[in-house]
DNA sequence: TAATATAACTGGTCAGACCATAATACCAAT
DNA sequence: ATTGGTATTATGGTCTGACCAGTTATATTA
């Protein structure tokens, strides 16, 4: 099962050693993992590697460790891994324009993608969740319901990189902009234009209209953009 | 109701505080930590733990550990950023149509948005690329500027992101379909229609004409993933 | 002065101990 | 038989101190 390791970096070993049991299938979801005493044996290195190994692969979200339980392999997406990426983009000076940029490239392909392969019970949740954003009474409601929307419509790309990739562009524009999703709600005045763009936006999906449903994502992440712009100009300008 | 119980690990206490120092400019790209040694003093926990910590901030390309030299924060977010989507996508059950699907997305809008800001030293460049991959002797040498050119008109999109981005998702390509590049160039007869193809990219970005060059990398990468999809069928079926 | 050897750092690895938590098996009381 | 406690055991979490392996600075020497 786990060769022995040879030179180099003991932990970097470790590390590629159980990314590759992932890769091929060996080791999946929700798997446990030997316990590290076991490895110890197994890999024939010093349980401090072992550890230093388990903790890069934790925070990338590839392995959960339990105390008195043992270590997992995990796929959670949505947890802590995107949170550091954030202070990475951060000291590249990435430019917030970049991933508002690469949030439209992605929305808006992932809209044309799901109105050409939506199904008709996904053509249900998504009336639905357009009713929820609708109905929502304050801006909390609103956000939430806004937020599980496009995630909705990401999802039903049928993309998985697109959907994951949308979670990291979400993070990271949260640690960009501050309070990017309230900004927009608490515009009152915007409130409705947005609804209507919604509404626009899975009409075309539902229709299985891929161009017209890009062409809706696509204004009403521009509405978004600008919107966030003059607002932050309005902060940093004063 | 009832709420957990605090129960944070120390490795996570060091984590962040590195992570606070490099958000609150205290450390910043190519600084040097303390020591190890200095840390377990400073901190008050073991050499393990900084350790562990430190595990944790390599692997995401925060810190960068060099034996006998010390720590330092940063490094390319290259290698880091997008790097672990790939084990990642492979445990959640991705397909390789998904990674060809987002090559398109990424691609077919860095065209146009380099058609939107092209300078006249990139036209330049531009030209010289094409000129460098129509000249290309053999298959090696036409593969070299097959993706220095696709890469160049990422990084005349302006956005960092999708050229980091294109970088991880060749790598993904890489992983999931063997020989990927050389796939296609085999294709003799292919050869002009290429080579025609990016012909047409290139000059539609050069005329700063957005929507002709996102339909020229559109229809580019439509016979590329086709081709492949033709070659694998022949791989596998038989 | 320049080359070289030495010392003093730095990260990398290891071994073993002990603590904290969770699962399990077992026993006792009802 | 169910419940509740208790000891056992296996697990990850932490610490200590030692030594190895590179790098850099310093002292030594030709």
């Amino acid at each position: 099962m786990f060769v022995p390791v040879k030179n180099k970096k003991v932990y970097q070993h470790v590390i590629e050693q159980i990314q590759n049991m992932v890769m091929t299938g060996a080791l999946e979801k929700g798997d446990k993992l030997p316990s590290e005493r076991e490895l110890v044996e197994q890999l024939g290195v010093s349980r401090a590697s072992i550890r230093e190994a388990i903790r890069a692969l934790e925070m990338i979200g590839l392995v959960e460790s339990r105390q008195g339980e043992g270590n997992f392999i995990g796929g959670d997406i949505n947890s802590s891994f995107f949170e550091p990426l954030s202070v990475m983009f951060m000291l590249n000076g990435g430019k917030s324009e970049d991933v508002l940029e690469l949030r439209r490239v992605i929305e808006v392909e992932a809209a044309a993608l799901a109105a050409g392969k939506i199904t008709e019970a996904e053509k249900a949740e998504l009336a639905a969740l357009l009713n929820d954003l609708i109905e929502a009474g304050d801006e909390q409601e609103s956000a939430k319901a806004d937020m599980a929307l496009h995630y909705a419509i990401a999802r039903m790309s049928g993309n998985y990189l697109i959907l994951i990739l949308l979670n990291t562009i979400s993070s990271l524009m949260e640690s960009f902009i501050r309070d990017a999703r309230g900004m927009i709600l608490r515009e009152e005045r915007k409130r409705d234009v947005l609804l209507q763009e919604h509404k626009k936006i899975c009409d075309s999906i539902i229709q299985e209209n891929p161009e017209a449903s890009a062409q809706a994502m696509r204004a009403h992440l521009k509405t978004i953009n600008e919107t966030m712009k003059e607002l932050q100009n309005q902060q940093t300008g004063q």
